[in-house]
DNA sequence: GTTATGCTTGATAATGATAATCACTTATGG
DNA sequence: CCATAAGTGATTATCATTATCAAGCATAAC
């Protein structure tokens, strides 16, 4: 079900609300905090919608960014991909695991020293983007647990 | 010129410094602290090897960045930049400014307190990256300028 | 109810950056 | 000098994204 907010920045846009973009709203819902390229989208989107474009998914994938439905950002190489904008924490960052490409979220917004830091220096700050790549405690775990030499062998 | 500790991971690398290479990397030394992207790289190359092909340029680049003589960064979508890596300011931020797109580096390594942090959840950071999206000092003046009445008419 | 207007859609072609292929050249070590 | 491997330029292939276009639906106007 396609939350309020969503309808009522649509409406502000004088969209309609589509099957195609309820479905692609949906998908991005049951996903949430999880990162979406549109490729995935479509899959998803292909199981309830069979009939559905590759072209109508990117579409409204950028629509809903344009809206701040969305948030549209690049983790790999040339490759968007799509989380659902939380309406409380804006600022969050993201741990990229090296080893399993776990994306997890950082809700914790420490930059507001440097933010002001900067803004003395005659900036105006609006946003940032902050990328930690890392081990992930599972990763590291499971690398202790292999270089463990086997007892049962 | 192509300065020595290049030369020496080259070496470590059992790669040969061939006039091309040598090209593109004097090209990204000349332009030491700006982003370029392939084709800028390929667009300055010309002018000095004008047989060089656009493939060579690309692999050079790949090449370089593996053996973290560049560091490859994507700003902009589906777009890769690079630049010179700075061998004692290991750590350094980006800004992008929001009106002309100019990129200014941040050298202050404010975020050792978050790393720290995350750290002690368990993870072991290895690299970050943070993007700071805003208005330049510049920027803001010619903005200021814009809205003042002008007098002259 | 019918018609007109415009947003939306799906299929497909076009684009643009990068990667892969291939035949040819050049360097190097025995 | 020859053998092997690395490097090159031209070209093609790939992959994500965007643009195009005819057709499908709404809603508003008549």
């Amino acid at each position: 079900m396609v939350g309020r907010f969503v309808h009522d920045k649509l409406e502000k846009g004088r969209y309609k609300l589509t099957s195609q973009r309820a479905a692609v709203l949906d998908i991005m819902m049951d996903n949430r905090g999880r990162h979406l390229s549109a490729d995935e989208v479509f899959f998803e989107a292909k199981t309830r919608l069979p009939n559905i474009g590759i072209a109508t998914v990117y579409r409204t994938l950028e629509k809903m960014a344009s809206l701040e439905i969305l948030h549209k950002t690049v983790f790999d190489q040339g490759k968007y991909r799509y989380e659902l904008c939380d309406e409380n924490a804006h600022h969050h960052h993201h741990i990229i695991c090296l080893s399993c490409n776990s994306i997890i979220e950082v809700q914790d917004d420490l930059l507001n020293s440097l933010e002001k830091h900067l803004e003395e220096q005659g900036y105006r700050i609006i946003d940032h983007e902050l990328k930690l790549y890392a081990y992930c405690p599972d990763c590291l775990q499971k690398r202790r647990d292999d270089s463990t030499p086997d007892v049962s062998s």
